[in-house]
DNA sequence: GCCTGACTCATACGTTCGTATGAATAGCCT
DNA sequence: AGGCTATTCATACGAACGTATGAGTCAGGC
């Protein structure tokens, strides 16, 4: 479990190497922690632990907790902004890359269940995320709104308020992540099954492209 | 601000009352400060400061600091779940209905804004809600999912999985009301403005009416 | 008129937390 | 070889927390 920073080493590191080594198993065990029992519930002492390493290794390489918080949060956002951004510049109309969007978020929070609850947990308490973060949200709300706006103009997506809708389509897959845990109990739905997961899958993509295909009225105007 | 207490009583207070006032204080501070600074950043001491009581009336009236947060939770939801029960048993096709809820939803929240923060920072940090709140949440999850399989028989809703359609509904007005604060930075969309709230009732209700109409080759089959 | 029980209050306890500090360790460079 | 520097480590500190305890207060019932 802990064994991260023990089989690392195979090749002979450099002092620097050895820095860096922790910083990374720091954030790993970081996201874990804060992502299992939210950011004051994960103390410092359990997420050294937990990297190998020593209760000093966190105000050493990021100041403070809160900066940990900030580059775990970093870390984790930055993929998917890559990947939205991929499908935003993919190929097909605005509709078919919007789909891919939310295909995106589907794929990375399969590997990644953790990621909404590690956001949403402190704006959820009222907390503002580090600069960093709101940057990336920053980047990937204006992707998905200019996709909107090409959309309009194709004629491919309904027209509507450009922030609005990448909030609607964002929040499908976000949320449904949110209370996987709530709906095992609640549903009883379990996202953790695959054949559950394919047929959300299919269930948020119907659902986004209902909601954002034009009426049939407003098609040719 | 923490006056509640003083300017309450008029008519004599037998001894009792003044317990259920206290008890209706520490509700009323618990929720604001929950909601403000998450459960873990509001002490009971700045709860009872705020309710104009004392240190140790938490305990005494609820046990513990989370019998509070069960109780603020619980006071939080039944009106919620009330106002969805309305919605849901009023008149018109099931599709009208269900927008019933998202408005519902919509005008609940513009009068207590903090009540997603309160319920999904739990859930975000990885804990279970109380069983009281697990109660509600399945109540109002199968009020929903009923409508929608009504919906798919008259012919007013696509066909899909309930609890999955149920989800993609109510996600909206909880997931905007959740990033509201973000929204005003990020955004920028400051929904605490009344026009801007008018303009996100209208694009839910349009995105939802989208998203649950049934598509054109499945409307006559 | 006093006793009882519900309620309030002040204070103490033990724990846990984030951070600070200074010594120890080890690769790197000249 | 030996000092330099980056990193690790053990320990200490002060603050804040949730809860427990016991004394104090007061309306209501007999």
């Amino acid at each position: 479990m802990s064994q991260a920073r023990h089989t690392r080493a195979e090749s002979p590191e450099t002092r620097a190497d050895v820095g860096a080594a922790t910083r990374a198993d720091l954030i790993a065990a970081g996201r874990r922690l804060f992502g299992q029992r939210g950011y004051d519930g994960a103390s410092i002492r359990a997420i050294t632990r937990e990297a190998g390493t020593n209760l000093g290794a966190v105000t050493y390489h990021f100041g403070s907790k809160r900066g940990l918080y900030a580059a775990v949060l970093e870390q984790g956002l930055r993929p998917i902004a890559a990947r939205v951004d991929a499908a935003v510049r993919s190929e097909g109309t605005s509709l078919d890359r919007m789909l891919r969007v939310v295909e995106a978020y589907f794929e990375h929070f399969e590997e990644h269940p953790d990621l909404p609850h590690l956001l949403l947990q402190e704006v959820a308490a009222g907390k503002q995320p580090p600069d960093v973060v709101l940057e990336i949200i920053r980047g990937v709300k204006e992707a998905i709104a200019g996709l909107q706006v090409e959309g309009i103009a194709d004629g491919s997506v309904r027209a509507g308020h450009p922030v609005l809708t990448a909030l609607s389509v964002v929040s499908q897959p976000i949320y449904l992540a949110l209370v996987a845990p709530l709906l095992r109990t609640v549903g009883p739905v379990d996202l953790a099954h695959p054949a559950m997961r394919r047929l959300a899958l299919e269930h948020t993509l119907a659902f986004v492209r209902a909601g954002l295909t034009p009426a049939r009225n407003e098609i040719h105007r």
